[in-house]
DNA sequence: TGCGTTCATGCACTCAGTCTACTTTGAGCG
DNA sequence: CGCTCAAAGTAGACTGAGTGCATGAACGCA
């Protein structure tokens, strides 16, 4: 890698760090686009170079993990199913307080999910993204055998499910618990969640 | 109502009317909401204080439905599972063909989804909308007896199940398929896709 | 050292959405 | 009726996001 590549690597960087650092001091809201680029020293114009919006220097991060799931499935051990490679990397994610797991209590990682669900546009840029996901993990799901309905309404439901697992624990650190505390009932949560997406609804009822 | 209230009304109708047709006539992105007021006879001004952006011209009946599902399970017939009565209920709009199915081959219906799909900012949207019913379903089903943890997870389920299979009608359809043709595949992927969220995942592979 | 390509910049522009101050108009009442 | 008030609409300026274009700076390579 070049002199060239790191450089940009590095502004890249910067300009997302800085562009957080305000949002979280101020609000998305209350920072303007104008603000960041000045403060990280860069022109609006190459801000948006590299990211093509506001939001975006928020969620970029999240849109590499866009496919995540699908690679966790095609990445499991021969003979091992799906869900449970999804459930056991889940179990893996919360053990190790992953932050997207919403089980991550460091208060840069609290303040961050909480900016981005008092932003409307951020919250749904963000479920933008996790459908996008859909159908990478269906094309997976395919791979590994199921059917494409199948495939697509168990990507749907997996992800569907995997973003409300993050949402509820990330409500129970707002509400004052930390995250060893949640551990065991978000534990609790994602082995439910599995089961209900293995063996639905009547089993549990 | 009087004549305030009518005239309020009326204008609110002719707004959205004019700007899905010129959407559907020049693209979403093409037509400014300048062009929107002046063709309906309103100010911009005016035009905002009954939408509160660009995309709600389009989609502000969507979000009247964002608790249909809950209504569903909160009319069900005593007795009756909530699973049971949205799976019938799902299945009679298909049989009406009702819009929100995917299933309307109205070349209007047709080009107003594909309106939506194809515009980054209303698809993330909607997306928003129908992740906003969650709540609301989560709470019927709460009421319907399920434990909250339950409730919540399953109520993800079904809205990203639905919506999932609203897509896929639309995408037959985009592709040649008459309503007709595609009402036996969508009533049977419905009903497995029910039968996916009662007995799960294991009973079908 | 020089040359081409890639990257950064400044500036002007469009368009969404808001604010303020002003005008119109339906509703209610004597 | 006509008066009056509050609700609704209007005009126009303003902020801020995002884009197009022309120019300048910096890297990579010979």
């Amino acid at each position: 890698m070049g002199l060239r590549e790191l450089k940009k690597e590095r502004t890249r960087e910067t300009i997302a760090e800085t562009a957080i650092r305000l949002f979280l001091a101020k609000g998305f809201d209350q920072v303007s686009v104008t603000e960041v680029a000045a403060t990280a020293e860069v022109s609006r114009r190459t801000l948006f170079t590299y990211f093509p919006t506001k939001e975006d220097l928020v969620l970029q991060r999240f849109a590499d993990h866009e496919s995540e799931a699908a690679r966790i499935v095609r990445a499991r051990p021969a003979g091992q199913d799906p869900l449970e490679a999804l459930r056991d990397a889940l179990l893996a994610a919360l053990e190790q307080r992953d932050p997207n797991t919403g089980l991550n209590d460091t208060p840069e990682t609290r303040a961050f999910f909480q900016l981005i669900l008092d932003t409307e546009s951020l919250a749904a840029r963000l479920t933008r993204y996790a459908s996008r996901g859909i159908d990478a993990l269906a094309e997976a799901l395919r791979e590994a055998g199921a059917d494409p309905l199948t495939a697509r309404l168990t990507a749907a439901q997996v992800l569907a499910v995997q973003q409300e697992l993050t949402f509820m624990n990330h409500a129970c650190l707002m509400d004052g618990s930390s995250a060893d505390d949640r551990y065991r009932e978000a534990v609790g949560a994602a082995e439910r969640a599995f089961d209900l997406l293995r063996r639905g609804a009547a089993a549990g009822w």
